[in-house]
DNA sequence: CAAGCTAATAGTAATAGTTACTATTAACTC
DNA sequence: GAGTTAATAGTAACTATTACTATTAGCTTG
Protein backbone atom coordinates (compact mmCIF):
# COMPACT_ATOMS: atom_id res chain seq x y z
CA UNK A 1 0.00 0.00 0.00
CA UNK A 2 2.22 2.83 -1.20
CA UNK A 3 1.42 6.03 -2.67
CA UNK A 4 0.99 6.27 -6.17
CA UNK A 5 3.51 8.40 -8.01
CA UNK A 6 1.79 11.13 -9.54
CA UNK A 7 3.73 13.23 -12.40
CA UNK A 8 3.19 16.35 -13.51
CA UNK A 9 1.08 16.98 -16.42
CA UNK A 10 -0.27 19.94 -18.07
CA UNK A 11 -3.15 18.50 -18.93
CA UNK A 12 -4.38 17.72 -15.74
CA UNK A 13 -3.63 20.82 -14.24
CA UNK A 14 -5.49 22.47 -17.02
CA UNK A 15 -8.37 20.18 -16.44
CA UNK A 16 -8.09 21.38 -12.61
CA UNK A 17 -8.22 25.10 -13.36
CA UNK A 18 -11.13 24.62 -16.01
CA UNK A 19 -12.87 22.60 -13.34
CA UNK A 20 -12.70 25.71 -9.96
CA UNK A 21 -12.52 28.22 -12.84
CA UNK A 22 -16.42 27.63 -12.96
CA UNK A 23 -19.67 27.51 -10.74
CA UNK A 24 -21.69 25.40 -12.81
CA UNK A 25 -20.84 21.93 -11.71
CA UNK A 26 -19.97 20.67 -15.28
CA UNK A 27 -20.14 17.29 -16.59
CA UNK A 28 -16.88 15.44 -18.13
CA UNK A 29 -17.80 16.54 -22.25
CA UNK A 30 -18.36 20.23 -20.97
CA UNK A 31 -14.68 20.02 -19.24
CA UNK A 32 -13.74 18.03 -22.55
CA UNK A 33 -14.78 21.33 -24.85
CA UNK A 34 -13.62 23.88 -22.88
CA UNK A 35 -9.89 22.29 -21.94
CA UNK A 36 -10.02 21.62 -25.69
CA UNK A 37 -9.70 25.48 -26.13
CA UNK A 38 -6.64 25.86 -24.52
CA UNK A 39 -4.80 22.15 -25.53
CA UNK A 40 -7.09 21.49 -28.81
CA UNK A 41 -6.05 17.99 -28.94
CA UNK A 42 -6.69 16.44 -25.67
CA UNK A 43 -8.48 13.60 -25.43
CA UNK A 44 -11.85 12.99 -23.89
CA UNK A 45 -10.16 9.84 -22.28
CA UNK A 46 -7.32 11.91 -20.34
CA UNK A 47 -10.33 13.73 -19.45
CA UNK A 48 -12.34 11.30 -17.60
CA UNK A 49 -8.93 9.58 -16.34
CA UNK A 50 -7.69 12.68 -14.74
CA UNK A 51 -11.19 13.99 -13.42
CA UNK A 52 -11.12 10.58 -11.62
CA UNK A 53 -7.73 11.10 -10.32
CA UNK A 54 -8.35 14.47 -8.91
CA UNK A 55 -11.36 13.21 -6.78
CA UNK A 56 -9.05 10.23 -6.26
CA UNK A 57 -6.25 12.90 -4.22
CA UNK A 58 -9.62 15.21 -3.08
CA UNK A 59 -9.25 18.15 -5.52
CA UNK A 60 -12.35 18.25 -6.77
CA UNK A 61 -16.07 16.76 -5.78
CA UNK A 62 -18.23 14.25 -7.76
CA UNK A 63 -22.03 14.92 -7.98
CA UNK A 64 -24.19 12.01 -9.31
CA UNK A 65 -26.77 13.57 -11.88
CA UNK A 66 -29.44 12.08 -13.62
CA UNK A 67 -27.67 9.99 -16.25
CA UNK A 68 -24.14 11.13 -15.81
CA UNK A 69 -21.23 12.54 -13.25
CA UNK A 70 -20.83 16.58 -12.36
CA UNK A 71 -17.81 17.87 -10.76
CA UNK A 72 -17.58 20.44 -8.53
CA UNK A 73 -14.23 22.65 -7.71
CA UNK A 74 -15.64 23.74 -4.67
CA UNK A 75 -13.91 21.26 -2.19
CA UNK A 76 -15.39 22.77 1.33
CA UNK A 77 -18.08 21.09 2.90
CA UNK A 78 -21.51 22.40 1.42
CA UNK A 79 -24.65 20.58 0.34
CA UNK A 80 -25.93 20.72 -3.30
CA UNK A 81 -29.39 22.25 -4.12
CA UNK A 82 -30.97 21.36 -8.07
CA UNK A 83 -33.86 23.25 -9.50
CA UNK A 84 -35.89 20.68 -11.58
CA UNK A 85 -37.11 23.64 -13.81
CA UNK A 86 -33.86 24.61 -15.11
CA UNK A 87 -31.39 21.93 -14.15
CA UNK A 88 -29.15 24.28 -12.38
CA UNK A 89 -26.99 23.00 -9.42
CA UNK A 90 -26.44 25.62 -6.29
CA UNK A 91 -23.82 25.08 -3.69
CA UNK A 92 -25.89 25.63 -0.63
CA UNK A 93 -25.08 25.48 3.28
CA UNK A 94 -27.22 23.28 5.81
CA UNK A 95 -26.04 20.44 7.32
CA UNK A 96 -23.28 21.11 10.15
CA UNK A 97 -21.19 18.00 11.45
CA UNK A 98 -23.31 17.82 14.63
CA UNK A 99 -26.28 16.50 12.97
CA UNK A 100 -24.05 13.89 11.75
CA UNK A 101 -22.23 13.09 14.62
CA UNK A 102 -25.58 12.27 16.47
CA UNK A 103 -26.68 10.11 13.83
CA UNK A 104 -23.32 8.09 13.75
CA UNK A 105 -23.91 7.61 17.26
CA UNK A 106 -27.22 6.60 17.14
CA UNK A 107 -26.57 4.01 14.68
CA UNK A 108 -23.55 2.09 14.79
CA UNK A 109 -22.45 2.87 11.33
CA UNK A 110 -18.98 5.32 10.94
CA UNK A 111 -20.07 7.82 8.65
CA UNK A 112 -16.81 8.82 5.85
CA UNK A 113 -18.54 11.43 4.01
CA UNK A 114 -22.49 12.55 3.71
CA UNK A 115 -24.46 14.57 0.83
CA UNK A 116 -27.32 16.74 1.22
CA UNK A 117 -29.37 17.03 -1.84
CA UNK A 118 -32.46 19.15 -2.49
CA UNK A 119 -34.44 19.67 -5.05
CA UNK A 120 -37.03 22.38 -6.08
CA UNK A 121 -37.36 25.55 -7.81
CA UNK A 122 -34.61 28.22 -7.62
CA UNK A 123 -35.03 31.69 -7.12
CA UNK A 124 -34.71 33.09 -10.56
CA UNK A 125 -37.14 30.33 -11.80
CA UNK A 126 -39.58 30.99 -9.34
CA UNK A 127 -40.17 34.79 -10.66
CA UNK A 128 -40.40 33.71 -14.12
CA UNK B 1 -52.11 19.04 -19.53
CA UNK B 2 -54.73 16.54 -18.89
CA UNK B 3 -53.80 12.97 -16.82
CA UNK B 4 -52.21 9.85 -18.80
CA UNK B 5 -54.31 7.51 -19.29
CA UNK B 6 -53.03 4.55 -17.65
CA UNK B 7 -54.44 0.39 -18.45
CA UNK B 8 -53.66 -2.43 -15.98
CA UNK B 9 -50.56 -4.28 -16.92
CA UNK B 10 -49.25 -7.97 -14.96
CA UNK B 11 -45.83 -6.83 -16.24
CA UNK B 12 -45.96 -3.72 -14.34
CA UNK B 13 -47.70 -4.81 -11.14
CA UNK B 14 -45.56 -7.61 -10.74
CA UNK B 15 -42.38 -5.14 -11.16
CA UNK B 16 -43.99 -3.08 -7.81
CA UNK B 17 -44.55 -6.27 -6.25
CA UNK B 18 -40.48 -7.53 -6.58
CA UNK B 19 -39.42 -3.73 -6.34
CA UNK B 20 -41.38 -3.84 -3.02
CA UNK B 21 -40.67 -6.93 -1.69
CA UNK B 22 -37.07 -6.22 -0.88
CA UNK B 23 -35.00 -4.24 1.01
CA UNK B 24 -31.68 -4.40 -1.17
CA UNK B 25 -32.48 -1.17 -3.43
CA UNK B 26 -31.91 -3.45 -6.46
CA UNK B 27 -31.32 -1.90 -9.92
CA UNK B 28 -32.70 -2.53 -12.91
CA UNK B 29 -31.23 -5.65 -13.88
CA UNK B 30 -31.46 -7.56 -10.48
CA UNK B 31 -35.36 -6.53 -10.92
CA UNK B 32 -35.11 -7.86 -14.67
CA UNK B 33 -34.05 -11.07 -13.35
CA UNK B 34 -36.39 -11.51 -10.75
CA UNK B 35 -39.40 -10.93 -12.08
CA UNK B 36 -38.44 -12.90 -14.98
CA UNK B 37 -38.83 -15.85 -12.48
CA UNK B 38 -42.52 -14.97 -12.51
CA UNK B 39 -42.79 -13.99 -16.17
CA UNK B 40 -40.67 -15.89 -17.90
CA UNK B 41 -40.29 -14.00 -21.08
CA UNK B 42 -40.94 -10.21 -20.09
CA UNK B 43 -39.02 -7.81 -22.02
CA UNK B 44 -35.82 -5.44 -19.73
CA UNK B 45 -37.08 -2.54 -22.02
CA UNK B 46 -40.75 -2.93 -20.69
CA UNK B 47 -38.90 -2.99 -16.75
CA UNK B 48 -37.07 -0.04 -17.64
CA UNK B 49 -40.33 1.71 -18.89
CA UNK B 50 -42.13 0.83 -16.28
CA UNK B 51 -39.87 1.44 -13.11
CA UNK B 52 -39.67 5.02 -14.80
CA UNK B 53 -43.27 4.97 -14.91
CA UNK B 54 -43.34 3.91 -11.28
CA UNK B 55 -41.21 6.42 -10.44
CA UNK B 56 -43.29 9.40 -12.31
CA UNK B 57 -46.52 8.01 -10.72
CA UNK B 58 -44.35 8.37 -7.23
CA UNK B 59 -44.83 4.51 -6.08
CA UNK B 60 -41.50 3.73 -6.44
CA UNK B 61 -37.59 6.23 -5.29
CA UNK B 62 -35.20 6.17 -7.69
CA UNK B 63 -31.45 6.18 -6.51
CA UNK B 64 -28.27 7.08 -7.83
CA UNK B 65 -25.56 4.36 -7.24
CA UNK B 66 -22.11 4.43 -8.97
CA UNK B 67 -22.72 4.29 -12.25
CA UNK B 68 -26.52 3.01 -12.66
CA UNK B 69 -29.52 3.86 -10.83
CA UNK B 70 -31.65 1.62 -8.09
CA UNK B 71 -34.79 1.94 -7.03
CA UNK B 72 -36.70 1.77 -3.35
CA UNK B 73 -40.18 0.60 -2.86
CA UNK B 74 -40.28 2.67 0.76
CA UNK B 75 -41.65 5.90 -0.17
CA UNK B 76 -42.24 7.32 3.23
CA UNK B 77 -39.25 9.95 4.03
CA UNK B 78 -36.08 8.15 4.80
CA UNK B 79 -32.52 9.05 4.34
CA UNK B 80 -29.59 6.56 3.08
CA UNK B 81 -26.51 5.29 3.89
CA UNK B 82 -24.34 3.21 1.74
CA UNK B 83 -21.35 1.14 3.01
CA UNK B 84 -18.51 1.93 0.82
CA UNK B 85 -17.13 -1.64 2.17
CA UNK B 86 -19.97 -3.89 1.05
CA UNK B 87 -21.78 -1.77 -1.18
CA UNK B 88 -25.05 -2.12 0.21
CA UNK B 89 -27.73 0.66 0.81
CA UNK B 90 -29.34 1.07 4.10
CA UNK B 91 -32.45 3.21 4.88
CA UNK B 92 -32.22 5.31 7.75
CA UNK B 93 -33.89 8.21 9.74
CA UNK B 94 -32.06 11.33 9.93
CA UNK B 95 -33.52 14.81 8.59
CA UNK B 96 -36.90 15.80 9.80
CA UNK B 97 -39.23 18.86 7.99
CA UNK B 98 -37.99 21.34 10.41
CA UNK B 99 -34.27 21.27 9.39
CA UNK B 100 -35.52 21.73 5.76
CA UNK B 101 -38.14 24.27 6.72
CA UNK B 102 -35.70 26.57 8.48
CA UNK B 103 -33.42 26.43 4.67
CA UNK B 104 -35.92 27.10 2.73
CA UNK B 105 -36.77 30.42 4.78
CA UNK B 106 -33.18 31.82 4.79
CA UNK B 107 -32.95 31.21 0.94
CA UNK B 108 -35.44 32.13 -1.45
CA UNK B 109 -35.82 28.61 -3.13
CA UNK B 110 -38.68 26.35 -2.91
CA UNK B 111 -37.69 22.91 -1.58
CA UNK B 112 -40.02 20.02 -3.27
CA UNK B 113 -37.83 17.06 -2.30
CA UNK B 114 -34.48 16.29 -0.52
CA UNK B 115 -32.28 13.16 -0.41
CA UNK B 116 -29.65 12.96 2.31
CA UNK B 117 -27.14 10.31 1.34
CA UNK B 118 -24.26 9.34 3.95
CA UNK B 119 -20.87 6.66 3.51
CA UNK B 120 -19.05 5.10 5.33
CA UNK B 121 -18.83 1.47 6.64
CA UNK B 122 -21.75 0.01 8.07
CA UNK B 123 -21.92 -1.92 11.49
CA UNK B 124 -21.24 -5.51 10.01
CA UNK B 125 -18.48 -4.60 7.95
CA UNK B 126 -16.52 -2.66 10.82
CA UNK B 127 -17.03 -6.07 12.82
CA UNK B 128 -15.11 -8.11 10.60
C1' DC C 1 22.75 16.47 -18.64
C1' DA C 2 21.99 12.17 -21.25
C1' DA C 3 19.95 7.42 -20.76
C1' DG C 4 16.52 4.74 -18.94
C1' DC C 5 12.20 4.00 -16.72
C1' DT C 6 7.49 4.36 -16.79
C1' DA C 7 3.36 7.58 -15.97
C1' DA C 8 0.59 10.01 -19.02
C1' DT C 9 -1.12 10.86 -23.49
C1' DA C 10 -3.93 10.72 -28.09
C1' DG C 11 -6.69 8.08 -30.59
C1' DT C 12 -9.65 4.44 -30.94
C1' DA C 13 -12.31 0.31 -29.71
C1' DA C 14 -15.18 -1.72 -26.36
C1' DT C 15 -18.53 -1.88 -22.57
C1' DA C 16 -22.65 -1.05 -19.70
C1' DG C 17 -26.77 1.03 -18.65
C1' DT C 18 -30.55 2.84 -20.72
C1' DT C 19 -33.73 4.42 -24.37
C1' DA C 20 -35.91 4.20 -29.01
C1' DC C 21 -38.18 1.67 -32.59
C1' DT C 22 -41.58 -1.61 -34.61
C1' DA C 23 -44.74 -5.07 -35.31
C1' DT C 24 -47.91 -7.49 -32.32
C1' DT C 25 -50.86 -8.16 -28.22
C1' DA C 26 -54.26 -7.10 -24.99
C1' DA C 27 -56.86 -3.64 -21.77
C1' DC C 28 -60.52 -0.74 -21.88
C1' DT C 29 -64.67 1.83 -24.20
C1' DC C 30 -68.94 1.94 -26.47
C1' DG D 1 -68.10 -8.12 -29.94
C1' DA D 2 -65.52 -4.42 -32.69
C1' DG D 3 -62.58 -0.61 -32.51
C1' DT D 4 -59.02 2.10 -30.27
C1' DT D 5 -54.63 2.53 -28.57
C1' DA D 6 -51.53 1.59 -24.34
C1' DA D 7 -48.38 -1.88 -23.42
C1' DT D 8 -45.51 -5.53 -24.82
C1' DA D 9 -41.39 -8.51 -26.67
C1' DG D 10 -37.57 -8.31 -29.18
C1' DT D 11 -34.06 -5.83 -31.10
C1' DA D 12 -31.33 -1.88 -32.59
C1' DA D 13 -29.40 2.41 -31.25
C1' DC D 14 -27.52 5.75 -28.11
C1' DT D 15 -24.62 7.87 -24.44
C1' DA D 16 -21.48 8.09 -20.74
C1' DT D 17 -17.60 5.94 -19.42
C1' DT D 18 -13.67 2.72 -19.44
C1' DA D 19 -10.08 -0.18 -21.63
C1' DC D 20 -6.44 -0.81 -24.90
C1' DT D 21 -2.16 0.38 -27.46
C1' DA D 22 1.49 2.61 -29.48
C1' DT D 23 3.79 6.91 -28.58
C1' DT D 24 5.30 10.91 -25.78
C1' DA D 25 7.26 13.20 -22.02
C1' DG D 26 8.17 13.80 -16.72
C1' DC D 27 11.29 12.40 -13.48
C1' DT D 28 15.43 9.87 -11.50
C1' DT D 29 20.00 8.57 -11.29
C1' DG D 30 24.48 8.07 -12.60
Amino acid sequence: MEAIKQRYSKQRETILEVVQSTLVHPNADWIYKETRKRIPNISLGTVYRNLNQLVETGRIIKLKDESMVRYDGNIGHHDHFRCAVCGKWYDVEMIDQAIIKSFAEKHDFQVESFHLELEGTCKSCLNS
